[in-house]
DNA sequence: CTGAAAGCGCTTACAG
DNA sequence: CTGAAAGCGCTTACAG
């Protein structure tokens, strides 16, 4: 018997003749386009399994003119520059895949106005648009949004936070439950056991809220045992005074704190007290690559940060919808980033 | 004064209008073929500076049915796994450009057979082949090949090691000084500036020598101040029975080793031989994820992995290669890899 | 040294 | 419901 003969590239070309068909009928069958009797396209669709026809997307996207239109809605914070770098990570993507006919829209809103949100997300809808990334960051708002987009059947991809069960393509993200419980675990190797540890959430945007509580539950199940060891504090106020003021209440209020967990970028707000007292007596862990961050984990000041690539969310929640427009490929439903941990010595080596 | 008019999509067509030749004769022009006069070549250059000529890869790629062919030269090792991480990124890279016509050839050679190099790399040279990637292992042998491939003027990035000066078109790999650097700096949180470090290099391959000193260096900069400290221990055999033999001497010989680095992969056989002592008196730092390594890492024998994305040298060599051969795009004379830590908590999101 | 023509594997009107 | 033809922006023989 002979082995079944796998014709290596065999085209809309081979389809057509196989079928005896013209090849404009293999193209709508291909494309689900309407206009083909049920006849034809069963035995079309026959062939293409057989062949296991694989198109040529050079081809495909020279021919079709048609460009995608891709929209990006995401945050603009005054409070820290985080933002920039999923930025940077789209137009990465964009500059990789502008070539194949892709053209990217960019939209903003502000984490301290729901209304934001809504304006531009009704923007988005008015565009002409086949594919959106978003940081669903108003939860009721984002899915009002999607459920439009669904009865559009536009996809969307969420980075940074996820609201599942959402029928988002995919998203890419921080697992920050994980990335408090790392934090935990760093400290846990450079105190001892009697030390206490001071806690601080800063943040004056709402929306926040939920990501801080979740990285800090990650950060206390590590020292379930010894829950009476952690102080914490909230800062309303995202300036150095505030966070001065604050931290040094706890700080003078309990004995024995060695060690400082800031739940977000504004690790730099306490580094920046800390350094005012003189002598380093903490331990400093926070969060993110920002220029300042760096600056005093050069200095010592900060020990540990810890990041996820926001760049690369970017990046890759553009290269999903291109995968999945594009090339029909799958793509995973849920991408964890890795939590990175980033000291004086390896920060100049990373990579956002 | 009108501003001047940059055409979006001017193609050869527009060009040959332009300087009223034929488009082959423009096609000449942009592949510097020969046979065409100076005068008409040299106006063509001019009109292709003007209209900022781009040509359109996918045109250029259906119409050329020609493939490229890349070639990889890199070793196999009986004693680690270590080599499997590039070639899967090497295969992540051929999945994404195959549609571009590029092909992959693998050649492997033995780190402990300079010969196995000279053999394999000859039958590089002898293949039609457009670009390379190699890991440089052995030095000598790989300035020949690479004089040899010079003058073919075939272009070749080095990955895992570096030799300086030999007109790669690139390096991507680690930075093996910091790497180690930063194993002390771990350390330094973790134990007493009283407690002593065992330093403990296994290898049995005499090429890996140069690696691990290098990362020695760094580790030992980093105590330079108390270089009393450090005990240091090399094992040519990399068999759990001799590696637990020599550590159980040193430990025996030198009271107050409480941290122990070892300087590659092997880590899995130092953590073997604590493991059997029962107590976890040690803090163990080593590099690599291998499923072995992470295994210990789990279990709380292996505290801290150090590693330099293995999958991603391979990846972004052979993209290296496309960039440089398909769209002539410009590529970064070297690349480091950023040195991520690895722990019990974040090990699972670690992407090699 | 130069150009006319065919073709890469698709898609897109248009005609029937 | 179906097909013939033109065209996407290039490259490749071939002829002169």
């Amino acid at each position: 018997m002979k082995a079944k003969q796998q014709e290596p590239n065999a085209g809309v070309k081979e389809i057509a003749r196989r079928a005896k068909v013209s090849i404009a009928t293999v193209d709508r069958v291909i494309h689900n386009r309407s206009g083909v009797s049920p006849k034809t396209k069963l035995k079309i669709e026959r062939i293409i399994q057989e062949l296991n026809y694989q198109p040529n997307i050079l081809a495909r996207r020279l021919a079709s003119r048609k460009i995608l239109n891709f929209a990006i809605l995401i945050p603009v914070s005054e409070e820290t520059d985080f933002w920039e770098a999923p930025l940077a990570g789209i137009q990465q993507a964009e500059d990789e895949i502008r070539q194949f006919g892709i053209k990217i829209e960019r939209y903003f809103f502000d984490l301290n106005s729901k209304a934001s949100f809504i304006k531009q997300s009704k923007a988005v809808l008015k565009s002409k648009v086949d594919g959106i990334l978003l940081a669903p960051s108003f939860i009721e708002e984002s899915v009002s949004f999607t459920n439009a987009l669904k009865e559009k059947n536009i996809p969307y991809v969420f980075i940074n936070s996820d609201i599942p069960n959402q029928e988002s393509l995919c998203y890419i993200g921080p697992d920050l439950y994980n990335s408090g419980h790392l934090g935990a675990h760093l400290m846990s190797y450079c105190i001892d056991p009697k030390d206490k540890i001071l806690v601080v959430n800063v943040s004056r945007e709402i929306e926040n809220h939920h990501h801080l509580l979740r990285k800090e539950e990650g950060f206390r199940a590590y020292f379930a045992d010894s829950a009476k060891r952690i102080v914490k504090i909230d800062i309303q106020q995202t300036n150095d005074r505030a966070v001065e003021k604050k931290v040094a209440e706890a700080l003078a209020a309990h004995a024995g704190i060695k060690a400082i967990f800031v739940t977000n970028s504004r690790v730099s707000n306490v580094a920046h007290y800390l350094e005012s007292r003189g002598k380093k007596e903490h331990l400093l862990v926070g969060y993110d690559y920002l220029r300042e961050n760096i600056e005093y984990l050069k200095k010592g000041t900060i020990d540990f940060l810890i990041c996820q690539k926001p760049q690369e969310q970017g990046y890759r929640g553009v290269m999903a919808l291109y995968q999945h427009l594009v090339h029909a490929a799958p793509v995973d439903k849920v991408t964890f980033m890795p939590i990175d941990i980033i000291t004086k010595v390896n920060h100049a080596f990373y990579k956002n």
